[in-house]
DNA sequence: TGTGCGATGTAGACATTGTCTACATCGAAG
DNA sequence: CTTCGATGTAGACAATGTCTACATCGCACA
């Protein structure tokens, strides 16, 4: 069994923007947020890549979009984190915190 | 010249240990930290590979230990994060920061 | 006085993640 | 028809994560 589990630093990025959109959460929305408000530019094939691999790994899932894909082409998906998702990004943000804490000096603060 | 340098979720991990152990970082001790820290449990050999690619990014530096190696074997290591390397962790924290809020709803508190 | 042990470090292999470019599909607007 | 935009897929390759095996050097002690 392949254990040790961790989301990789992108992977992340891209669980949190999914949470970020909520019902909205459709690739090129996610490549939008993700420059937005990570400042991370992709091309659509790396966010797919990375979106399918974490599916195989439970992380995320989609529905294929069912309401008129009136826009042509293929029918849109639309993501979600799965709950072993949240679960994945509660544990690394705790441990970052942690291993954060003391180290304002060096870091300064993150409020700034 | 390949610029996007984000350093990986473990390259974290051991820059921030290595933070934290100050004057005390040589490699048994960060694997130790990393242990009792982060929870992380890796081997010798992961760890090396991960300063030498860190080094050659111009994240971290070391010294070899001046003072009397009384204990036998190679002169240990002693590691350090250069001001490259603080930068990237504090860009690393702010974004997290700024994609974290607002999702403690689903996220929960990390101080509980 | 040689043998094993512990604290180090190095090398090579292989799995996982990060990332791109090229290509394919399908309505709508010309 | 042909083109365009919004989508998605496939294949290749680079960067990161991770292990096992091996090498070095004092020291304890049989």
């Amino acid at each position: 069994m392949p254990q040790s589990n961790y989301p990789g630093e992108f992977e992340q990025m891209v669980l949190l923007v999914l949470l970020r959109l909520e019902d909205d959460a459709y690739a090129l929305a996610v490549l939008k947020e993700l420059d937005r408000s990570a400042g991370r530019r992709v091309s659509r094939g790396t966010l797919y890549k990375t979106l399918d691999r974490m599916e195989a790994k439970g992380m995320v899932e989609w529905t294929t979009e069912a309401s008129t894909p009136e826009r042509g082409g293929h029918p849109r998906r639309l993501f979600s984190v799965t709950p072993t998702g949240v679960e994945a990004l509660r544990a690394s943000r705790e441990t970052l915190v942690r291993l954060w804490s003391g180290l304002d000096v060096v870091l300064g603060d993150p409020a700034e």
